[in-house]
RNA sequence: GACCCCUUCGUCUAGUGGCCUAGGACAUCGCCCUUUCACGGCGAAAACACGGGUUCGAGUCCCGUAGGGGUCGCCA
Protein backbone atom coordinates (compact mmCIF):
# COMPACT_ATOMS: atom_id res chain seq x y z
CA UNK A 1 0.00 0.00 0.00
CA UNK A 2 1.61 3.16 -0.94
CA UNK A 3 1.84 6.19 1.91
CA UNK A 4 -0.78 8.42 1.85
CA UNK A 5 0.26 11.96 0.36
CA UNK A 6 -2.25 14.95 1.18
CA UNK A 7 -2.27 18.30 0.66
CA UNK A 8 -3.63 22.01 1.33
CA UNK A 9 -3.43 24.16 -1.69
CA UNK A 10 -4.61 27.53 -0.71
CA UNK A 11 -4.61 30.48 -2.95
CA UNK A 12 -3.02 33.32 -0.72
CA UNK A 13 -5.90 36.09 -1.35
CA UNK A 14 -6.51 36.76 2.22
CA UNK A 15 -6.01 35.30 5.55
CA UNK A 16 -6.58 31.90 6.30
CA UNK A 17 -10.50 31.47 7.21
CA UNK A 18 -12.53 29.12 9.48
CA UNK A 19 -13.19 26.84 6.63
CA UNK A 20 -9.33 26.44 4.97
CA UNK A 21 -8.48 26.14 8.26
CA UNK A 22 -10.55 23.17 8.55
CA UNK A 23 -9.79 21.70 4.90
CA UNK A 24 -6.02 21.80 6.25
CA UNK A 25 -7.17 20.20 9.44
CA UNK A 26 -8.71 17.19 8.14
CA UNK A 27 -5.83 16.34 5.08
CA UNK A 28 -3.09 16.70 7.96
CA UNK A 29 -5.44 14.14 10.06
CA UNK A 30 -5.67 11.65 7.73
CA UNK A 31 -1.81 12.21 6.74
CA UNK A 32 -1.32 11.54 10.45
CA UNK A 33 -3.65 9.16 10.96
CA UNK A 34 -2.09 6.84 7.94
CA UNK A 35 1.24 7.73 8.62
CA UNK A 36 1.78 9.36 5.64
CA UNK A 37 3.08 13.17 4.32
CA UNK A 38 1.03 16.47 4.69
CA UNK A 39 1.95 18.65 2.06
CA UNK A 40 1.46 22.79 1.68
CA UNK A 41 0.94 24.26 -2.06
CA UNK A 42 0.34 28.03 -2.34
CA UNK A 43 -1.52 28.25 -5.32
CA UNK A 44 -0.29 32.31 -6.02
CA UNK A 45 -1.25 31.72 -10.11
CA UNK A 46 -3.19 34.83 -9.75
CA UNK A 47 -1.07 37.55 -9.92
CA UNK A 48 -3.07 40.10 -9.92
CA UNK A 49 -5.07 39.15 -6.12
CA UNK A 50 -1.61 36.97 -4.85
CA UNK A 51 0.16 38.49 -2.12
CA UNK A 52 3.03 38.09 0.52
CA UNK A 53 1.27 39.13 2.89
CA UNK A 54 -1.64 36.61 2.53
CA UNK A 55 0.78 34.09 2.27
CA UNK A 56 2.43 34.66 5.06
CA UNK A 57 -0.95 34.90 7.14
CA UNK A 58 -2.00 31.70 6.08
CA UNK A 59 1.49 29.87 7.29
CA UNK A 60 1.39 31.97 10.97
CA UNK A 61 -2.01 30.99 10.72
CA UNK A 62 -1.16 26.80 10.16
CA UNK A 63 1.54 27.35 12.66
CA UNK A 64 -1.00 28.55 15.07
CA UNK A 65 -2.94 25.82 14.80
CA UNK A 66 -0.45 23.03 15.25
CA UNK A 67 -0.48 21.57 11.49
CA UNK A 68 2.75 21.17 10.43
CA UNK A 69 3.55 20.62 7.04
CA UNK A 70 6.04 18.14 5.99
CA UNK A 71 8.98 19.74 3.25
CA UNK A 72 9.15 23.09 1.57
CA UNK A 73 5.91 24.39 0.88
CA UNK A 74 5.30 24.13 -3.55
CA UNK A 75 4.28 27.56 -5.24
CA UNK A 76 2.50 26.88 -7.87
CA UNK A 77 3.08 29.97 -9.64
CA UNK A 78 7.40 28.71 -9.82
CA UNK A 79 6.13 25.69 -11.84
CA UNK A 80 4.56 27.21 -14.67
CA UNK A 81 7.03 26.62 -17.20
CA UNK A 82 5.93 22.61 -16.53
CA UNK A 83 2.16 23.76 -16.46
CA UNK A 84 2.92 25.12 -20.37
CA UNK A 85 5.05 22.17 -21.23
CA UNK A 86 2.01 19.82 -20.32
CA UNK A 87 -0.45 21.93 -22.04
CA UNK A 88 1.62 21.39 -25.35
CA UNK A 89 2.33 17.83 -25.00
CA UNK A 90 -2.00 17.72 -25.07
CA UNK A 91 -1.82 19.99 -28.09
CA UNK A 92 0.63 18.38 -29.90
CA UNK A 93 -1.53 14.82 -29.12
CA UNK A 94 -4.84 16.67 -30.78
CA UNK A 95 -6.62 16.80 -26.60
CA UNK A 96 -6.17 20.42 -26.30
CA UNK A 97 -6.68 22.84 -29.01
CA UNK A 98 -6.50 26.89 -29.42
CA UNK A 99 -9.06 28.92 -29.09
CA UNK A 100 -9.66 32.71 -30.61
CA UNK A 101 -13.56 33.26 -29.29
CA UNK A 102 -13.29 36.32 -28.15
CA UNK A 103 -14.82 37.80 -24.21
CA UNK A 104 -18.22 39.54 -25.99
CA UNK A 105 -18.58 35.62 -28.01
CA UNK A 106 -18.37 33.74 -24.81
CA UNK A 107 -20.45 36.05 -22.87
CA UNK A 108 -23.01 36.07 -25.62
CA UNK A 109 -22.93 31.84 -25.63
CA UNK A 110 -23.40 32.18 -21.91
CA UNK A 111 -26.50 34.56 -22.59
CA UNK A 112 -27.75 31.46 -25.60
CA UNK A 113 -27.18 28.68 -23.67
CA UNK A 114 -29.33 30.30 -20.52
CA UNK A 115 -32.12 31.37 -22.75
CA UNK A 116 -32.34 27.53 -24.03
CA UNK A 117 -32.01 25.78 -20.66
CA UNK A 118 -28.78 24.53 -21.93
CA UNK A 119 -25.66 23.92 -19.45
CA UNK A 120 -23.77 27.38 -19.79
CA UNK A 121 -20.54 27.57 -21.38
CA UNK A 122 -18.30 27.51 -24.41
CA UNK A 123 -19.92 25.79 -27.48
CA UNK A 124 -16.86 24.37 -28.68
CA UNK A 125 -16.80 26.66 -31.65
CA UNK A 126 -12.84 26.26 -32.36
CA UNK A 127 -12.59 22.65 -31.50
CA UNK A 128 -12.16 21.53 -34.86
CA UNK A 129 -11.75 24.53 -36.84
CA UNK A 130 -8.01 25.42 -38.09
CA UNK A 131 -6.24 27.77 -36.34
CA UNK A 132 -5.36 29.48 -40.08
CA UNK A 133 -8.93 30.71 -40.02
CA UNK A 134 -7.70 32.63 -36.43
CA UNK A 135 -8.28 36.34 -36.94
CA UNK A 136 -5.37 38.19 -37.75
CA UNK A 137 -3.65 39.56 -34.57
CA UNK A 138 -5.92 37.82 -32.13
CA UNK A 139 -4.15 35.47 -28.69
CA UNK A 140 -5.45 32.32 -28.74
CA UNK A 141 -6.33 30.61 -24.97
CA UNK A 142 -5.90 26.62 -25.43
CA UNK A 143 -8.17 24.67 -24.76
CA UNK A 144 -8.94 20.98 -23.32
CA UNK A 145 -10.76 19.03 -25.87
CA UNK A 146 -12.85 17.12 -23.08
CA UNK A 147 -15.15 14.13 -24.24
CA UNK A 148 -18.34 14.61 -25.87
CA UNK A 149 -19.71 11.52 -24.74
CA UNK A 150 -20.35 9.37 -21.88
CA UNK A 151 -19.92 10.43 -17.89
CA UNK A 152 -17.22 10.96 -15.91
CA UNK A 153 -17.89 8.92 -12.21
CA UNK A 154 -15.82 10.57 -9.17
CA UNK A 155 -15.49 7.80 -6.33
CA UNK A 156 -16.39 10.22 -3.85
CA UNK A 157 -14.67 9.21 -0.01
CA UNK A 158 -17.73 11.44 1.36
CA UNK A 159 -20.50 12.28 -1.29
CA UNK A 160 -20.19 8.35 -2.57
CA UNK A 161 -20.37 7.62 -6.90
CA UNK A 162 -21.19 10.85 -8.16
CA UNK A 163 -21.72 11.05 -11.59
CA UNK A 164 -21.42 13.68 -14.65
CA UNK A 165 -22.85 13.50 -18.38
CA UNK A 166 -19.47 14.33 -20.23
CA UNK A 167 -21.50 16.73 -22.36
CA UNK A 168 -22.41 18.97 -19.44
CA UNK A 169 -18.53 19.65 -19.17
CA UNK A 170 -17.26 22.57 -21.71
CA UNK A 171 -13.76 22.42 -22.89
CA UNK A 172 -11.91 24.61 -20.41
CA UNK A 173 -9.22 26.43 -20.77
CA UNK A 174 -5.47 25.36 -19.69
CA UNK A 175 -3.38 28.15 -21.27
CA UNK A 176 -4.53 31.58 -20.91
CA UNK A 177 -4.24 34.14 -24.17
CA UNK A 178 -0.90 35.17 -22.51
CA UNK A 179 0.58 32.00 -22.05
CA UNK A 180 -0.24 31.69 -17.91
CA UNK A 181 -1.49 28.56 -17.04
CA UNK A 182 -5.08 28.47 -15.20
CA UNK A 183 -5.93 27.03 -12.33
CA UNK A 184 -7.32 23.58 -13.80
CA UNK A 185 -4.26 22.71 -15.16
CA UNK A 186 -1.77 23.38 -12.53
CA UNK A 187 -3.61 21.66 -9.77
CA UNK A 188 -4.02 18.31 -12.57
CA UNK A 189 0.18 18.70 -12.78
CA UNK A 190 0.72 19.68 -9.58
CA UNK A 191 -1.28 17.02 -7.92
CA UNK A 192 0.20 14.46 -10.04
CA UNK A 193 4.11 15.64 -9.26
CA UNK A 194 3.77 16.11 -6.00
CA UNK A 195 2.63 12.21 -5.72
CA UNK A 196 -0.93 13.82 -3.95
CA UNK A 197 -2.78 10.14 -3.18
CA UNK A 198 -5.66 11.66 -1.77
CA UNK A 199 -7.08 15.60 -2.28
CA UNK A 200 -9.28 16.65 0.84
CA UNK A 201 -10.90 19.75 0.20
CA UNK A 202 -14.26 21.79 0.50
CA UNK A 203 -17.70 20.29 -1.80
CA UNK A 204 -17.59 23.33 -4.06
CA UNK A 205 -15.27 21.68 -6.07
CA UNK A 206 -17.03 18.96 -7.25
CA UNK A 207 -17.35 19.60 -10.22
CA UNK A 208 -14.01 20.69 -10.40
CA UNK A 209 -13.66 16.74 -9.68
CA UNK A 210 -14.83 15.64 -12.72
CA UNK A 211 -13.00 18.42 -15.17
CA UNK A 212 -9.85 17.48 -13.29
CA UNK A 213 -10.67 13.18 -13.65
CA UNK A 214 -10.86 13.76 -17.32
CA UNK A 215 -7.48 15.73 -17.62
CA UNK A 216 -5.73 13.06 -15.63
CA UNK A 217 -7.07 10.72 -17.79
CA UNK A 218 -5.89 12.16 -21.43
CA UNK A 219 -2.58 12.54 -19.66
CA UNK A 220 -2.52 9.13 -18.72
CA UNK A 221 -2.13 9.87 -14.97
CA UNK A 222 -4.36 7.97 -11.75
CA UNK A 223 -6.10 10.66 -10.39
CA UNK A 224 -6.24 10.86 -6.78
CA UNK A 225 -9.05 9.45 -4.50
CA UNK A 226 -11.01 12.43 -3.76
CA UNK A 227 -13.07 13.46 -0.45
CA UNK A 228 -15.06 16.45 -0.91
CA UNK A 229 -16.01 17.78 2.82
CA UNK A 230 -19.00 20.36 3.33
CA UNK A 231 -18.94 23.52 3.55
CA UNK A 232 -19.47 25.27 7.07
CA UNK A 233 -22.37 27.50 7.22
CA UNK A 234 -23.27 30.82 9.00
CA UNK A 235 -25.69 30.44 12.34
CA UNK A 236 -28.64 31.14 10.32
CA UNK A 237 -27.80 28.32 7.54
CA UNK A 238 -26.36 30.70 4.86
CA UNK A 239 -22.98 31.50 3.67
CA UNK A 240 -20.86 31.95 6.46
CA UNK A 241 -20.17 35.43 6.23
CA UNK A 242 -17.79 38.39 7.88
CA UNK A 243 -20.06 38.57 10.41
CA UNK A 244 -20.44 35.26 11.82
CA UNK A 245 -16.96 33.70 11.66
CA UNK A 246 -15.53 33.71 8.37
CA UNK A 247 -12.45 35.49 10.03
CA UNK A 248 -9.00 34.53 9.73
CA UNK A 249 -7.61 32.25 12.36
CA UNK A 250 -5.72 34.99 13.58
CA UNK A 251 -9.21 36.66 14.53
CA UNK A 252 -9.67 33.71 16.66
CA UNK A 253 -6.47 33.90 18.36
CA UNK A 254 -7.24 37.93 19.49
CA UNK A 255 -10.49 36.85 21.04
CA UNK A 256 -8.52 34.56 23.27
CA UNK A 257 -9.47 31.22 21.62
CA UNK A 258 -6.88 28.59 22.39
CA UNK A 259 -5.24 26.29 18.96
CA UNK A 260 -6.41 22.68 20.72
CA UNK A 261 -9.75 24.24 21.47
CA UNK A 262 -10.78 26.01 18.18
CA UNK A 263 -8.80 22.67 16.67
CA UNK A 264 -10.96 20.31 18.72
CA UNK A 265 -13.91 22.17 17.51
CA UNK A 266 -13.70 21.71 13.77
CA UNK A 267 -12.72 18.67 14.34
CA UNK A 268 -16.50 17.62 15.44
CA UNK A 269 -18.00 19.75 13.05
CA UNK A 270 -18.77 18.23 10.22
CA UNK A 271 -17.31 14.77 11.71
CA UNK A 272 -18.09 12.34 14.04
CA UNK A 273 -16.71 9.50 16.23
CA UNK A 274 -19.17 8.04 18.33
CA UNK A 275 -20.12 10.40 21.58
CA UNK A 276 -16.72 11.95 21.23
CA UNK A 277 -16.61 15.25 22.12
CA UNK A 278 -13.11 16.37 23.48
CA UNK A 279 -10.83 14.68 21.42
CA UNK A 280 -6.98 15.70 22.08
CA UNK A 281 -5.14 16.03 19.39
CA UNK A 282 -3.32 12.68 19.51
CA UNK A 283 -6.72 10.90 20.35
CA UNK A 284 -7.95 12.68 16.87
CA UNK A 285 -4.65 11.52 14.84
CA UNK A 286 -5.46 7.74 15.95
CA UNK A 287 -9.52 8.31 15.24
CA UNK A 288 -10.17 10.21 11.92
CA UNK A 289 -10.78 8.63 9.12
CA UNK A 290 -12.39 9.85 5.71
CA UNK A 291 -15.87 7.74 6.55
CA UNK A 292 -16.39 9.91 9.92
CA UNK A 293 -16.82 13.09 7.49
CA UNK A 294 -21.04 14.09 7.47
CA UNK A 295 -22.20 14.89 4.53
CA UNK A 296 -24.34 18.06 5.58
CA UNK A 297 -23.21 21.29 5.61
CA UNK A 298 -22.67 22.15 8.96
CA UNK A 299 -23.34 25.56 11.24
CA UNK A 300 -20.92 27.79 12.74
CA UNK A 301 -21.22 27.99 16.54
CA UNK A 302 -19.92 30.32 18.71
CA UNK A 303 -21.56 28.88 21.80
CA UNK A 304 -19.99 25.54 21.50
CA UNK A 305 -16.38 26.76 20.12
CA UNK A 306 -16.65 28.92 23.74
CA UNK A 307 -17.86 25.47 25.61
CA UNK A 308 -14.53 23.98 23.93
CA UNK A 309 -12.56 26.60 24.52
CA UNK A 310 -13.43 26.86 28.53
CA UNK A 311 -12.83 23.07 28.66
CA UNK A 312 -9.44 23.65 27.34
CA UNK A 313 -8.99 26.63 29.46
CA UNK A 314 -9.48 24.58 32.43
CA UNK A 315 -7.38 21.93 31.90
CA UNK A 316 -4.22 24.27 31.26
CA UNK A 317 -1.42 24.41 33.20
CA UNK A 318 -2.14 27.69 35.23
CA UNK A 319 1.51 28.66 34.32
CA UNK A 320 0.78 28.14 30.24
CA UNK A 321 -2.37 29.98 30.99
CA UNK A 322 -0.32 32.76 32.72
CA UNK A 323 2.02 33.10 29.53
CA UNK A 324 -0.84 32.68 27.18
CA UNK A 325 -2.93 35.73 29.13
CA UNK A 326 -0.39 38.42 29.69
CA UNK A 327 -0.75 39.49 26.13
CA UNK A 328 -4.00 40.18 26.85
CA UNK A 329 -4.10 41.93 30.46
CA UNK A 330 -1.04 43.98 28.95
CA UNK A 331 -3.07 45.05 25.90
CA UNK A 332 -6.05 45.93 28.63
CA UNK A 333 -3.32 47.91 31.42
CA UNK A 334 -1.45 49.31 28.78
CA UNK A 335 1.82 47.95 30.20
CA UNK A 336 4.24 45.58 30.15
CA UNK A 337 3.17 43.10 33.50
CA UNK A 338 5.46 42.57 35.64
CA UNK A 339 7.35 39.75 37.01
CA UNK A 340 6.03 39.81 40.57
CA UNK A 341 2.34 40.62 38.86
CA UNK A 342 3.05 37.36 37.02
CA UNK A 343 3.72 35.49 40.34
CA UNK A 344 0.66 36.82 42.21
CA UNK A 345 -1.41 35.67 38.82
CA UNK A 346 0.14 32.12 39.13
CA UNK A 347 -1.39 32.40 42.77
CA UNK A 348 -4.67 32.40 41.32
CA UNK A 349 -4.69 30.88 38.21
CA UNK A 350 -5.78 28.07 39.80
CA UNK A 351 -9.78 30.29 40.36
CA UNK A 352 -9.42 32.48 37.75
CA UNK A 353 -9.63 29.60 35.20
CA UNK A 354 -12.69 27.82 36.18
CA UNK A 355 -14.83 31.24 35.23
CA UNK A 356 -13.07 31.96 32.10
CA UNK A 357 -14.23 30.59 28.29
CA UNK A 358 -11.37 32.67 26.58
CA UNK A 359 -8.26 34.50 27.08
CA UNK A 360 -10.22 37.08 27.29
CA UNK A 361 -12.62 36.39 30.17
CA UNK A 362 -9.53 35.43 32.21
CA UNK A 363 -7.67 38.52 31.44
CA UNK A 364 -11.28 40.04 32.56
CA UNK A 365 -11.02 38.04 35.91
CA UNK A 366 -7.55 38.99 36.32
CA UNK A 367 -8.16 42.45 36.25
CA UNK A 368 -8.77 42.90 40.26
CA UNK A 369 -4.29 42.53 40.86
CA UNK A 370 -3.97 45.68 38.68
CA UNK A 371 -5.96 48.24 39.46
CA UNK A 372 -4.83 51.27 40.83
CA UNK A 373 -6.19 52.52 44.49
CA UNK A 374 -8.35 53.83 44.82
CA UNK A 375 -9.97 51.36 43.07
CA UNK A 376 -13.24 52.30 40.99
CA UNK A 377 -16.33 50.52 41.39
CA UNK A 378 -18.51 48.88 39.19
CA UNK A 379 -22.30 50.45 39.93
CA UNK A 380 -23.52 46.94 41.34
CA UNK A 381 -20.65 47.00 43.65
CA UNK A 382 -21.00 50.23 44.57
CA UNK A 383 -24.56 49.73 45.54
CA UNK A 384 -23.58 46.71 47.95
CA UNK A 385 -21.43 49.18 49.36
CA UNK A 386 -24.01 51.13 51.75
CA UNK A 387 -23.81 52.92 54.86
CA UNK A 388 -24.35 49.37 56.80
CA UNK A 389 -21.97 47.32 54.44
CA UNK A 390 -19.43 49.99 55.16
CA UNK A 391 -19.68 49.64 58.85
CA UNK A 392 -19.15 46.18 58.62
CA UNK A 393 -16.26 46.59 56.67
CA UNK A 394 -14.91 48.72 59.27
CA UNK A 395 -15.14 45.85 62.09
CA UNK A 396 -13.75 43.28 59.79
CA UNK A 397 -10.86 45.26 59.14
CA UNK A 398 -9.86 45.92 62.87
CA UNK A 399 -10.12 41.35 62.53
CA UNK A 400 -7.64 41.64 59.50
CA UNK A 401 -5.43 43.35 60.95
CA UNK A 402 -5.12 41.95 63.91
CA UNK A 403 -4.28 38.80 61.63
CA UNK A 404 -0.44 37.39 61.92
CA UNK A 405 -0.04 34.45 59.41
CA UNK A 406 -1.37 36.55 55.93
CA UNK A 407 -2.92 32.78 53.93
CA UNK A 408 -5.61 31.75 52.67
CA UNK A 409 -6.43 29.51 55.82
CA UNK A 410 -5.83 31.73 58.23
CA UNK A 411 -8.00 34.18 56.61
CA UNK A 412 -10.80 32.05 56.79
CA UNK A 413 -10.53 31.16 59.65
CA UNK A 414 -10.62 34.67 60.56
CA UNK A 415 -13.24 35.92 58.93
CA UNK A 416 -15.65 32.37 59.29
CA UNK A 417 -15.40 33.55 63.15
CA UNK A 418 -16.31 37.37 62.72
CA UNK A 419 -19.50 36.30 60.88
CA UNK A 420 -20.50 33.85 63.09
CA UNK A 421 -19.86 36.11 66.39
CA UNK A 422 -21.90 38.89 64.44
CA UNK A 423 -24.45 36.26 64.15
CA UNK A 424 -24.22 36.84 59.77
CA UNK A 425 -24.31 34.66 57.45
CA UNK A 426 -20.50 34.13 55.43
CA UNK A 427 -22.18 36.22 52.25
CA UNK A 428 -23.02 39.02 54.05
CA UNK A 429 -19.60 40.06 54.79
CA UNK A 430 -17.85 38.12 52.24
CA UNK A 431 -19.77 40.46 49.38
CA UNK A 432 -18.37 43.76 50.67
CA UNK A 433 -15.35 42.74 51.25
CA UNK A 434 -15.08 41.60 47.72
CA UNK A 435 -16.46 44.70 46.19
CA UNK A 436 -14.00 46.56 47.98
CA UNK A 437 -11.20 44.56 46.73
CA UNK A 438 -12.22 43.88 43.59
CA UNK A 439 -14.61 46.58 43.09
CA UNK A 440 -17.43 44.13 41.37
CA UNK A 441 -19.77 41.63 42.65
CA UNK A 442 -17.89 38.62 40.93
CA UNK A 443 -14.55 37.42 41.52
CA UNK A 444 -12.67 33.99 42.38
CA UNK A 445 -12.92 32.75 46.24
CA UNK A 446 -12.94 36.22 49.17
CA UNK A 447 -10.07 34.42 50.75
CA UNK A 448 -8.19 34.02 47.75
CA UNK A 449 -8.60 37.17 46.94
CA UNK A 450 -7.48 38.73 50.07
CA UNK A 451 -4.36 35.83 49.93
CA UNK A 452 -3.52 37.12 46.13
CA UNK A 453 -3.75 40.44 47.04
CA UNK A 454 -1.22 40.58 50.44
CA UNK A 455 -1.78 42.38 53.57
CA UNK A 456 -1.23 45.91 52.79
CA UNK A 457 -3.03 46.28 49.23
CA UNK A 458 -5.94 44.67 51.06
CA UNK A 459 -6.09 46.57 54.09
CA UNK A 460 -5.51 49.73 51.51
CA UNK A 461 -8.43 48.88 49.69
CA UNK A 462 -10.58 48.05 52.13
CA UNK A 463 -9.68 51.13 54.18
CA UNK A 464 -10.28 53.13 51.22
CA UNK A 465 -14.04 52.21 51.27
CA UNK A 466 -14.58 52.66 54.64
CA UNK A 467 -13.54 56.55 54.24
CA UNK A 468 -15.52 57.11 51.58
C1' G B 1 -31.84 28.19 -15.88
C1' A B 2 -28.70 23.52 -16.32
C1' C B 3 -25.86 20.07 -13.56
C1' C B 4 -24.33 18.20 -8.79
C1' C B 5 -24.77 17.64 -3.45
C1' C B 6 -27.38 17.81 1.17
C1' U B 7 -31.82 17.29 4.96
C1' U B 8 -32.17 13.38 12.91
C1' C B 9 -33.57 18.05 19.06
C1' G B 10 -32.33 25.59 18.43
C1' U B 11 -26.89 23.96 17.07
C1' C B 12 -22.95 19.93 16.40
C1' U B 13 -23.85 14.94 16.06
C1' A B 14 -24.83 9.05 17.35
C1' G B 15 -27.64 5.89 14.51
C1' U B 16 -25.40 1.48 8.29
C1' G B 17 -33.53 -2.74 8.58
C1' G B 18 -35.47 -5.16 14.54
C1' C B 19 -30.85 -3.25 20.36
C1' C B 20 -34.78 3.58 19.00
C1' U B 21 -39.86 4.39 24.30
C1' A B 22 -34.27 7.87 18.84
C1' G B 23 -28.45 8.38 22.51
C1' G B 24 -24.52 12.24 23.61
C1' A B 25 -22.57 17.34 23.56
C1' C B 26 -23.46 22.78 23.39
C1' A B 27 -27.26 26.20 24.32
C1' U B 28 -32.03 26.76 27.34
C1' C B 29 -34.82 25.82 31.98
C1' G B 30 -35.09 23.71 37.10
C1' C B 31 -32.72 21.70 41.51
C1' C B 32 -28.22 20.60 44.50
C1' C B 33 -23.30 22.38 46.02
C1' U B 34 -21.87 27.46 47.54
C1' U B 35 -18.90 33.71 50.19
C1' U B 36 -20.34 36.10 44.40
C1' C B 37 -19.64 34.20 39.62
C1' A B 38 -18.05 30.01 37.73
C1' C B 39 -16.76 24.80 38.12
C1' G B 40 -19.08 20.24 39.46
C1' G B 41 -23.51 16.99 40.24
C1' C B 42 -28.66 15.73 39.23
C1' G B 43 -32.98 16.47 36.27
C1' A B 44 -36.42 18.63 32.39
C1' A B 45 -37.93 20.32 27.72
C1' A B 46 -36.38 19.49 22.71
C1' A B 47 -35.54 16.11 16.45
C1' C B 48 -35.99 11.51 12.27
C1' A B 49 -38.62 17.91 6.35
C1' C B 50 -43.11 15.98 3.70
C1' G B 51 -45.62 12.19 0.62
C1' G B 52 -45.53 7.54 -1.53
C1' G B 53 -43.44 2.75 -1.94
C1' U B 54 -40.19 -2.00 -0.62
C1' U B 55 -40.40 -5.11 3.86
C1' C B 56 -43.25 -9.17 8.85
C1' G B 57 -40.69 -4.58 10.37
C1' A B 58 -37.75 1.96 7.99
C1' G B 59 -34.53 7.34 11.06
C1' U B 60 -32.00 3.44 8.44
C1' C B 61 -33.46 0.99 1.34
C1' C B 62 -36.13 3.14 -3.34
C1' C B 63 -39.04 7.09 -5.83
C1' G B 64 -41.19 11.86 -5.73
C1' U B 65 -42.07 16.78 -3.46
C1' A B 66 -40.38 20.77 -0.62
C1' G B 67 -36.41 23.37 1.44
C1' G B 68 -31.11 24.41 1.70
C1' G B 69 -26.27 24.51 -0.58
C1' G B 70 -22.57 24.28 -4.51
C1' U B 71 -20.82 24.85 -9.61
C1' C B 72 -21.42 26.88 -14.37
C1' G B 73 -14.49 32.69 -15.48
C1' C B 74 -8.58 33.66 -19.90
C1' C B 75 -10.43 33.29 -10.21
C1' A B 76 -8.70 29.63 -7.38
Amino acid sequence: MATVVTRFAPSPTGFLHIGGARTALFNWLYARHMGGRFLLRIEDTDRARSTPEAIDAILKGLRWLGLHWDEEPVYQFARRERHAEVAQKLLGEGKAYYCYATPEELEEMRAKARAEGRPMGYDGRWRDRDPSEAPPGAKPVVRFRSPDEGETIIDDQVQGKVRFANKQLDDMVLLRADGTPTYMLSVVVDDHDMGITHVIRGDDHLTNAARQTQLFEALGWKPPIFAHIPLIHGPDGKKLSKRHGALGVEAYEKMGYLPEALRNYLIRLGWGYGDHEILPIEEAIRLFDLDGIGKGAARFDFAKLSAFNGHYIRNSTDQHLVDSVCPFIEQKIGRAVRNDERHRLATVMHALKLRAKTLLDLADGAAFLFLERPIELTDKAAKLLDGEARALLGRVLKELEAISEWSVEALEAKVKAFAEAEGLKLGTVAQPLRAALTGTTVSPGIFDVLAVLGREESLARISDQIET
